[in-house]
DNA sequence: ACCTGAACACCGTTCAAGT
DNA sequence: ACCTGAACACCGTTCAAGT
């Protein structure tokens, strides 16, 4: 039913959601690359000035799709087990980053200062000082483990298995060129499996966590 | 003495290096958002499309700032001491970074396919298979290190302390919102000592790092 | 080999005007 | 309140032409 009564205050064409949407499409169909204020309002049936009615430019319009895909991170119910708990967090964030492969540098790149972006900081601050570190040290906890989960991700998101296959050409280059660790360990090098990665560098990192704060608390 | 004989072949007024150079000049007086054909060309007295017969286009221009970047990287004499040498190879990788704090967003981000990047992994798959790791391992920790790395030192670039100071008012906010634990932190999350930080985080990776090999060596 | 003129198909953003 | 027309000052990139 569209709003007609005196014919003036029409339903809005656009919102702010509706806006950050068709920037996810352009960026799943054509690359974040691809996001400008024309191509997403062309998706919209609509002109590209008309999304500074609801978004702060185009840096504002990715700082909207950041905010949100964030904003949609289910963070899991504290159990009291630490490493546990710190894992759950880590894969949600991780899920969310991942659910728009396209928008993960956005979500991973950009300040995220606002409420959205301190749930998931404020949620493992609460498990580090539960497990016994005192405020100071969580901090430096907390940073630790946000380097290496935006880390790992970054890569995750971006980065091609590094090395090409076994070719016997390109290893005689590698060695050649005095790269001989390198072209040992060429074969794993090739090898990238996604999921498996995180697991072993988000538990490593957990693992030193933890036993930073069990160090401490032992005195 | 300018190159005049016969007049055909004047000395080139550009070189890759030159080019470089001006792009780091225009990223260090305006920031990385400022570089473009136009404005690097402009700093160089010259036509922007003359760039392109040194460049490949915008994008090969960034590749080549990262590139010369990374490519002066002075790796250290390796003692031995696989913390000892760890250590150092990540200050050497951080002051590369930091030399143009304007382009480091480029140095870590980028795909480092060439064989500048190549030469911090080799080094640190040196350490790591010379304390004990196998090949597969090794890789695994390597990439640990790597996200650990990148991640700190995106954060030490681009981002402010995250958190003002101890207004009042802020605190009863994120009391409000919930977040009991960073109201709790808040003091400590204001304060951010770059180098501190990085140090504290990449020893706490190292030794993380170190733990595991020693594990899998005692079997 | 290296640089440029002319030219093209784009950008983000403002402001005043419409409804 | 929300959308657009006209307009501005930009982009990166090509290709053929000059030297």
């Amino acid at each position: 039913m569209t709003d007609t009564r005196r014919g003036r205050p029409r339903t809005p064409l656009l919102s702010r959601e509706t806006i950050v949407a068709a920037t996810l499409q352009v960026i799943g169909d054509e690359g974040v690359a691809a996001v400008g204020m024309r191509s997403v309002a062309r998706l919209l049936g609509v002109d590209a000035k008309s999304l500074y009615n609801h978004v702060d430019g185009k840096d504002g319009l990715l700082d909207a799709v950041a905010e949100q895909l964030l904003g949609g991170l289910v963070l899991p119910a504290p159990t009291g087990d630490a490493r546990h708990d710190l894992h759950a967090i880590a894969h949600a964030f991780r899920d969310r980053a991942l659910a728009h492969p396209g928008a993960a540098p956005l979500v991973l790149t950009r300040q995220l200062s606002s409420l959205e972006g301190l749930a998931p900081v404020d949620a493992v601050l609460t498990v580090l000082l539960a497990a016994g570190a005192d405020a100071e040290e969580a901090v430096h906890l907390l940073r630790m483990l946000l380097a290496t989960l935006i880390g790992t991700l970054l890569r995750e998101v971006s980065a091609a298995p590094t090395f090409g296959g076994d070719d016997g050409e390109r290893l005689e280059a590698l060695q050649g060129a005095g790269l001989t660790a390198i072209a040992t360990a060429a074969p794993h090098l090739a090898e990238f499996d996604r999921a498996a990665e995180f697991e072993y560098t988000v538990d490593l990192a957990i693992t030193a966590v933890l036993a930073r704060i069990d160090l401490r608390t032992a005195r």
